[in-house]
DNA sequence: CTGTTAGCGCATTCAA
DNA sequence: TTGAATGCGCTAACAG
């Protein structure tokens, strides 16, 4: 049960239509140089013997595998699950495979698995947010044609935009009337921190009497629950958590403590996992569209392959998404 | 950019070293048969040259690829994600790479990407859950040696136990004292299906006086909170939901209309999603250990890889986690 | 212990 | 239009 199926060689199709190696294998690629008669012999000697080429040996002669590799940290995080999942049905429309490997979220493995996995395809795409930019610079170059995601270097990228829907949400809420902001910080060492600083920087010198306050948090639930004492002792009426999970601890420890959502705070979050528009108000946030990501970062890739040299940087744009948790401040 | 890394070939190696390549195969693949000042040679300028076997010529010639092909119905199904991991993980560890598809929930689809993955790997580990068992009886021959998932079939097969956590929430429900229990139903054409209705046939018979009613539901979010009338009328004391998205959409819905959990409606849920833990109260549910399920799936394919005969079938069993959702019945 | 040779299965020159 | 020969890069017989 466990043997391996036997597949035909194209010797033995040649031998059963009595024509060489050459002619079967034009028949197979459509050479249109064939004799029509023959053609269809080959054809149908190749359908009962149920043929069809060795696709190692034609990577071997031809130099491409007709498939990519993919590093990401951690299958299980929702942001590369997405992501993949648009990469793969992209690249699987275009005839292309996908070799996928976890780095286990560690550094050193990911540039191991990176140029192992890329001997055994046409390129590679990398999520790799842990990688020193010395390392990554390292690593490029021997891996190339390569896309990155969500992270710039020495290659095309693609990349979430985070600084414009984190403005408008800002924006949002200081139309709401709002003038006094709290941010919990999460991951300092995120790819993302750095636009998230650069649209609250936006947001206090170009709205009139807007403060904002940076409390550290972390980047999941608990954090966020352990924010609300530091959120409601900064007098902010509306809260930018750092994502939806922290954003949700938040609102669950506020109701817990009373403290009335959106009435007496307003809360936004960011991401919009698929539980956000259940709780309780649904969770105002901005939906990162992962699955686009991964489809522009396929064609990225694709263009390299092409040998076109494709935008050194392309972005996705998550959109805001309103819902019931931010409302204009109490009185 | 885009040009690949142009890689150090054998034949390279073999001159800088002054050798023969079969000297230069032997050494990298360490056959001790080699004079060691040769070998230390040879070594040395492998590394200068920066060389590393070729993955495919090597594949061609072994007849092995050290890759297996996984096919999914979709990557963005939480049920895949933590497999996918857990099987992942295990196959590096035992050196091996991953080919994935994503077979978009499309029948034929599955059956083409399961052939097609099929010739550039060693195994397939197939998780099918739409395909008939016709096609899958067909599917199966072609590609062995390969592992079902969730999905017994001519194969051996590594599947999650509805049966028994779902018969171990309902004991705990009756032990709490409800004797009138509402069952949330979800998709009947689910493998898991028919075990949950084992699991209630068995309580039905085996505990006194215990009533399970059927509601239909289906599978989501929305499902569970438009069930909420229904099962109010049904005078159950407590819910089984088909899964977590269904348990937490009718725990909404009781929450908004009134109905206070679990003081007036115990619910249990079933799988453990990441945000089971969050929701007020948090829910009793039954965590699938699905990176175990991963991990399974490679080891049994690994089996097969060395023809050894794994277990026909393989079976983790759901950990019941007991939250605040489930209390004794009111009065 | 080392080198020579013959494939693995295929695409592609070059002749015919 | 077709067939014979060459080689993709490597491993494994077979000699020496």
């Amino acid at each position: 049960m466990a043997a391996a199926p036997k597949q035909a060689t194209i010797t033995q199709v040649a031998a059963h239509a009595g024509v060489s190696l050459a002619t079967v294998s034009r028949v197979m690629n459509g050479n249109t140089s064939v004799d029509p008669a023959l053609a269809e012999r080959v054809k149908s000697s190749a359908a009962t013997l149920g043929y069809s080429a060795n696709p190692l040996a034609r990577s071997l002669v031809l130099g491409r595998t007709q498939t990519i590799s993919v590093v990401v940290p951690d299958l299980a995080n929702p942001t590369f699950q997405g992501m993949l999942r648009g990469l793969s049905r992209a690249a699987v429309a275009d005839g292309y495979h996908v070799l996928i490997s976890d780095s286990d979220e560690h550094e050193d493995e990911e540039r191991v698995l990176a140029l192992e996995s890329r001997r055994r395809s046409d390129g590679l795409i990398l999520c790799a947010p842990r990688m020193s930019d010395a390392a990554l610079a390292d690593v490029l170059g021997e891996v190339a044609p390569v896309v990155l995601v969500n992270r710039a270097g020495a290659a095309p990228s693609v990349a979430a935009d985070y600084r414009t829907p984190l403005r408008a949400i800002i924006d949002h809420l200081y139309g709401l009337g709002h003038r006094r902001i709290a941010y919990l910080a999460g991951s300092r060492h995120s790819a993302s921190n750095a636009q998230r600083l650069a649209a609250l920087d936006d947001a206090r010198t170009q709205l009139a009497a807007c403060e904002i306050v940076e409390i550290p948090a972390g980047v999941d639930f608990a954090a966020g629950a352990a924010s609300l004492s530091a959120v409601l002792d900064s007098g902010a009426t509306a809260v930018l958590a750092f994502n939806d999970l922290t954003a949700m601890g938040l609102l669950s420890a506020a109701t817990d403590r009373g403290v009335s959502v959106p009435g007496q705070l307003s809360i936004a979050g960011f991401d919009d996992i698929p539980f956000a528009r259940y709780t309780s108000p649904a969770l105002t946030t901005a939906a990162v569209p992962t699955s686009q990501l991964g489809a522009h970062a396929w064609a990225a890739l694709r263009s390299l392959l092409q040998g076109r040299e494709p935008a050194a940087e392309l972005t996705v744009v998550p959109e805001v998404i309103l819902r019931g948790s931010t409302a204009p401040p109490a009185r």
